[in-house]
DNA sequence: CGCGACGTTGATTTGCCTCAACGATTGTGG
DNA sequence: CCACAATCGTTGAGGCAAATCAACGTCGCG
């Protein structure tokens, strides 16, 4: 556990005793492909951070059609943040794409935490800053990019994820169906 | 200052001698209506509180449309967080929608102040949270809902940002034309 | 008053969706 | 290891929501 810890904080410097402290708020869990991790109207304790595998995020619209908002591989972070940030039931169902190892932390023990090592606090505070300006970008696209860029776009950011997931995975991320991702394909 | 100062952080204890360093890093700027705060290919240093008036962020994509990417009324912050954050040339323009007042403050000094007052990191810390939550309660909608679901939920959201913008102003941010929205508006 | 900016309405086009059928691939039980 | 079913991806036809293009009404301001 303890070098799994040194691999996501790597650029922090951690005494043996935060290093401990840190590593035992974090627990291993182990999972096959289509487990779910988090249900809809779940209450959102927990964050996870990927160490092998692919998860993603989706919602269930009225018409029970997916939309997934994210995928995580090795090295994410993934959970319904509306839910974790705001205290409230889920929305989100996270689902594992294929076997993977996940390493979950609760809101509470990092909340502890960031009073006893501000440091964590300060690399959750760097780490929202990006999340920020990759939810921005997003935006953006949506706003002003035709399913055809979006396509393109994802494939030049994400260049690894598109192997590992079916077509309605990411057909439903870009807001698109399974068809039109089909022919966009055919196109390029 | 000190009184604006003091409402911003109004949920945080601040020494006397805090207060005046944080004071202290935070600009009183006034702008007319139509005035550019920043232009695209400034370099982003700074953020900005809204003490009063209303501005907004957009984007200008290659076939010269124009994108909103957030409105800001009293009490919210508004920058280009793309280059903000990633210490990048900005992609975005702010503006002015009417005369505005704003508190300016560079991303260096406000480093340093989380330095030196942890608890102003932490009400950053915690701002992102909250914006993180809403930047994915608009991806999800951008994707599930149609734009006169969007325009509504936008009315519900933001109330009283409606009366202030121009129709092409809202259009731009629920990513239809001006033409859709006015017929959406006929049919409510 | 007259001009420019803004909002509305109509006609037409278009990008993407829906529905349906059919291959291709994957998974499973015998 | 094969046979078969289930799942997934592709293709075509037709439809719809929103975009585009164009014209016209309305408001605010010099």
């Amino acid at each position: 556990m303890k070098t799994f810890i040194k691999n996501i904080f790597f650029d922090i410097d951690l005494s043996v005793n935060e290093l401990k402290e840190v590593a035992a708020i974090f627990h291993e869990t182990k999972h096959k492909k289509g487990d779910v991790l988090l249900d809809i109207e779940d209450n959102v304790r927990y964050q996870f951070y990927v160490v092998e595998g692919c998860l993603r995020t989706f919602f269930l619209d009225e018409k029970c059609k997916e939309h997934t908002v994210q995928f995580a591989v090795k090295d994410w972070w993934i959970s319904d943040y509306i839910g974790y940030f705001s205290e409230s039931k889920s929305v989100l169902t996270i689902e594992c794409i294929t076997d993977s190892i996940v390493l979950k932390v609760s809101k509470r023990n990092l909340e502890d935490i960031y009073k006893k090592v501000p440091k964590i606090e300060c690399f959750y505070r760097k780490k929202l800053e990006k999340a920020t300006v990759r939810f921005q970008k997003r935006i953006l696209n949506n706003l002003a990019l035709s399913a055809k860029e979006r396509y393109e776009i994802f494939l030049k950011t994400y260049p690894n994820i598109e192997q590992i997931i079916k077509n309605y995975h990411l057909a439903s991320y870009l807001g698109i169906t399974t068809e039109s991702l089909s022919r966009i394909r055919k196109e390029i």
